[in-house]
DNA sequence: CCAGCAGCCTGTGCGC
DNA sequence: TGCGCACAGGCTGCTG
């Protein structure tokens, strides 16, 4: 699952392949649900020609800028984006190939088809919708924004707060439940029982989980690939994701595992006490 | 206004 | 061995 620390790795890994001044020389839409807008033919048009000026990143979006036009790109669940040789055969539910001016390919492949590009226009009238929404990057949540945000939901369990790309843009449930670890605050409390103190901890928490990941090139704990095609690392360093009945490694309690804000949601119950 | 959930999609892994 | 189903989850849009 792709999150903020692996779409960065991804962005770093394109712009160090050398992405960044190459041509689309042609493109190919496999499968239309990879491109959400416009439609595929005009997408094709619209792009081909055009040159890699920048490859930027919000929240969990790539942001191809492309001479003129800007391309985003969602990863959601099982998106994978690459550049790859022409030779290379080509993997299954590979849904959209571009074709580069030194000979090379950006691939994109989608298992389960929730991802996938939208040609921003010009005037920044698609953006809205897309981008205009997201809150601040983990790094640049200021305590008040964090504060106002924690009182406007305060009915909410403080993970759905994390979850929230309006109110911090990047986090998804891996890193959710990591830094609601690591600050020590269970995830089903309201966001209304989150003390100053806490809420001074979980933000910093957020940063430092941000900063180690990026570090460990992220996590691949099912299939997440960097644009090299490599995987990250960042899976062996997790704390409660994917160890439900595991020791915490801080306090040796069995990890739990519970379905909170509609998330499979992993906590200590002795590091995380839910009555605080 | 806001919390909660269905739906989108496919591969995996479980129970029977 | 094979079948069916629950589950994984980011995000939108609908409902209560």
């Amino acid at each position: 699952m792709p999150e903020l620390p692996e779409v960065e790795t991804v962005r770093r890994t394109l712009i160090e392949g050398g992405l960044v001044g190459l041509s689309i020389v042609s493109v190919t839409v496999a499968h239309p649900d990879a491109v959400h807008w416009p439609d595929p033919a005009r997408f094709a048009r619209e792009v081909t020609g055009r040159r890699f000026v920048d490859v930027r990143r919000r929240g969990k979006f790539l942001l191809f800028d492309l001479d003129g036009r800007t391309l985003a790109c969602h990863l959601r669940m099982t998106g994978r984006l690459w550049l790859s040789a022409t030779t290379e055969p080509e993997l299954s539910h590979t849904h959209v190939v571009c074709a580069l001016s030194d000979g090379r390919e950006l691939r994109f492949r989608d298992v389960r088809r929730f991802g996938g590009f939208t040609l921003l226009e010009p005037d920044g009238g698609m953006a809205p919708s897309l981008l205009a929404r997201l809150g601040p990057e983990p790094d640049e949540v200021s305590a008040a924004a964090f504060a106002a945000a924690l009182q406007r939901h305060r009915r909410s369990p403080v993970k759905a707060l994390l979850l929230d790309q309006a109110v911090v843009a990047g986090l998804g449930n891996i890193y959710a439940d990591e830094a609601l670890h690591r600050a020590g605050v269970h995830p089903a409390r309201t966001c209304g029982s989150v003390s100053k103190q806490e809420q001074k901890v979980l933000r910093s928490a957020m940063r430092a989980l941000v900063r180690d990941a990026l570090r460990h090139r992220g996590t691949t704990f099912l299939d997440f690939r960097d644009g090299a095609g490599e995987p990250g690392a960042f899976q062996a360093f997790l704390r409660v994701y994917g160890r439900e009945g595991l020791p915490c490694r801080h306090c040796g309690t069995p990890i739990a595992k519970r379905r909170i804000a509609g998330r499979g949601t992993h906590f200590c119950p002795r590091c995380q006490p839910e009555g605080e």
